[in-house]
RNA sequence: CGGGGCGUAGCGUAGUGGCUAGCGCGCCUGCUUUGGGAGCAGGAGACCGCGAGUUCGAGUCUCGCCGCCCCGACCA
């Protein structure tokens, strides 16, 4: 039993002043956990309930679906994450450390490399897979910008599964097992969520969703279309493919002087004011522009090449779908003095004329797909206060590839079936991925097939944010007053509250609280003395247990109040049937 | 890494270069109170982020550093 009277427990009148979103105001005003350096949180004994309720469960079902846990340590050797590159590829979020023999060591900020080796070690033959393990461990990432309390931290704990299968459909299979393991994980979690497609991102590999938590504050941007149910991170949304246009009675492209049009919106102005520039069907507008963005690729080994990017100009160039799609090629701006060193990109009036790997240049140019063949458009002439018109996509200029560069608008037509896509943000609590052979050939794990052949193992690796999983509940289970903990991961079943100065209500709430033990209800027990019943009220609701009963002046008329945290329904009960309703209440 | 903001008691904060750094919450003692963050009285608690400098005098001004928060970049 828990007791307000001895709980390890301070909570706060006043919001944190460097808490932003609501999990971390709450989660620090109700005396769950406390800051100790930048994304490093401590659990006070409420928080720390809450996530080892989270844990179990996690574990509950990840048993149920048959997978074995394992546990490694955080603390690992340099060399496995050398052999895949990660040593490298994760930069500076890698937390690196040496022994006293100058030996290196990093924090792990996942495990596939120690999972994949551990399989190597002990198995060799196909008759042994498929095998799903995991373990539940605290991984270190040193992010560049901790944010929104534990939401996004640098120490967490994530439950992560590793699939071994000799073929792709046994992969295939330990993927739908997890993700079918996710559903009933989230679903008991009372966590809204959304299982959407998504990159692969850093990862490697292949087929990959995320289930997230649809939240304001989340990080990650997914469109959902409420027609057909197709829902993707941004980063992995097709653009509706469009049909290519007929061109013919576009009269020839025709450059003319535009001066003093930096912008798409003074381009389009002075195109539709200017007799001679006019359109005759109709006004120009941001859309008929092609806007040419150019960004600095850089490359794993340090290689900076320009790539230019076309795109409708009432659109902006959403870097992160850029660098999913190039992965590994990271971007930077394009400095003042890249332009001095490439003379063809004429800055503000980069045309595509004379881009392309097959051109003069050299330099890589891609379109977005909205830039279909014999689409019509104006862009820059590659001359100062010039403009080209009447440039038709495919008889006047070509690219070297199609790009998903442009960023996803509430409204853009879905891929699948062409209805409006709605946008919204989440946040990632979960995530499954076919790796498929990556790390299997790098750490070189092979078994031998029905034919005595050696053949390479195809993984998957699926993960949940465990820490972040308090915290998205406390995000989507709040109101104004406080936490509202859906009874699988709170702290307790129920808060009793003794009111009153008098020793009756005291001693009776203690009876209930000790034969609700015995029947097995958690309790959080208010047997604070002289703290005043509005106290008392005001950190029930802040605390979030499910449910509140007050003993108090009711017991005149022989009732007892129970509360619904959530609903803020009340109910009398008889004092006779207190334990047994509550009881059935919490079983 | 770029932009912005902020560092004063456990928390939230006030503080024109000038008395002993103020207030609220919380904490301690006593009395009162007891169905929505109680009242009165008394108390403890501050290296004013750190270091230089200017000045008769610095929480306050200057410079440097450190730290934190937010936005962006970055990020399974």
């Amino acid at each position: 039993m828990l007791r307000m009277s001895t709980l390890f427990l301070r909570t706060l009148r006043e919001d944190p002043a460097d808490a932003e979103v609501p999990s971390h105001k709450l989660l620090v005003r109700g005396g769950y956990v406390r800051r100790i350096a930048p994304g490093i949180w401590s659990w006070l004994p409420l928080g720390y309930l809450v996530y080892r309720n989270i844990e179990r469960v996690v574990r509950e079902e990840m048993d149920n679906a048959g997978f074995q846990e394992v546990h490694f340590p955080a603390l690992l050797p340099r060399e496995p994450y050398e052999k895949t590159h990660r040593w490298e590829d994760y930069g500076d979020n890698l937390f690196r450390l040496q022994d006293r023999k100058k030996a290196d060591y990093l924090l792990g900020p996942t495990h596939e490399e120690m999972f994949t080796l551990m399989v190597k070690g002990e198995y060799s033959s196909y008759k042994d897979l498929p095998l799903c393990i995991y373990h539940i461990q605290i991984k270190y990432r040193d992010e560049a910008r901790p944010r929104a309390g534990i939401l996004r931290a640098r120490e967490f704990v994530m439950k992560d599964s590793y699939s071994f299968d000799v073929t792709d459909e046994g992969l295939e299979k330990s993927y739908q097992r997890h993700r079918e393991a996710y559903i009933s994980t989230f679903d008991r979690l009372g966590l809204k969520y959304e299982i959407v497609s998504a990159m692969a991102g850093a990862m490697g590999g292949s087929k990959s969703e995320e289930f997230l938590a649809p939240c304001e504050t989340g990080e990650d941007t997914y469109v959902k279309c409420p027609a057909c149910g197709m829902a993707a991170n941004v980063e992995a949304i097709v653009t509706q493919k469009l049909p290519e246009l007929d061109a013919h009675d576009v009269p020839a492209a025709h450059v003319e002087n535009t001066p003093d049009t930096p912008t798409i919106a003074s381009l389009v102005e002075i195109s539709n004011s200017r007799s001679e520039l006019r359109r005759a069907d109709r006004d120009w507008q941001a859309s008929d522009t092609l806007k040419n963005v150019v960004v600095m690729q850089v490359a794993v080994d340090g290689t900076r090449t320009p790539l230019v990017i076309g795109l409708p100009g009432d659109r902006e160039v959403d870097l992160k779908r850029v660098e999913a799609a190039l992965h590994p090629i990271e971007l930077e701006a394009f400095e003042e003095e890249d332009f001095k060193k490439y003379p063809a990109l004429v800055k503000g009036y980069i045309g595509p004329q004379v881009l392309g790997e097959k051109s003069v240049s050299g330099i890589r140019y891609v379109v977005d797909p909205r830039v279909v063949r014999g689409s019509r458009w104006i862009t820059g002439a590659n001359k100062p206060g010039h403009h080209v018109y009447d440039l038709v996509a495919g008889r006047d200029f070509d690219w070297d590839a199609v790009m998903e560069a442009a960023e996803v608008r509430q409204g853009d037509a879905c891929s699948n079936c062409g209805e409006e896509l709605s946008i919204a943000r989440g946040i990632e609590i979960g995530h499954i991925f076919q790796l498929g052979r990556k790390y299997a050939e790098a750490l070189d794990l092979k078994v031998l097939d029905e034919n005595g052949e050696l053949v390479t193992v195809t993984m998957g690796s699926y993960g949940i944010g465990v820490s972040r999983a308090v915290a998205t509940i406390a995000e989507q289970s709040h109101d104004e007053k406080g936490l509202i903990w859906p009874r699988e991961v709170a702290p307790a079943d129920i808060h009793i509250i003794a009111a009153g100065k008098d020793d009756l209500p005291f001693d009776t709430a203690e009876k209930f609280a000790q034969e609700l033990e015995v029947q097995g209800v958690r309790v959080l027990f208010d047997d604070r003395r002289g703290v005043s019943i509005g106290v008392k009220f005001n950190d029930s609701e802040l605390l979030g247990i499910p449910t509140i009963a007050v003993v108090g002046k009711g017991l005149n008329d022989g009732v007892i109040e129970m509360r619904d945290r959530k609903s803020g329904e009340q109910q009398l009960v008889p004092v006779d049937a207190f334990v047994s309703t509550v009881v059935d209440l919490c079983r």
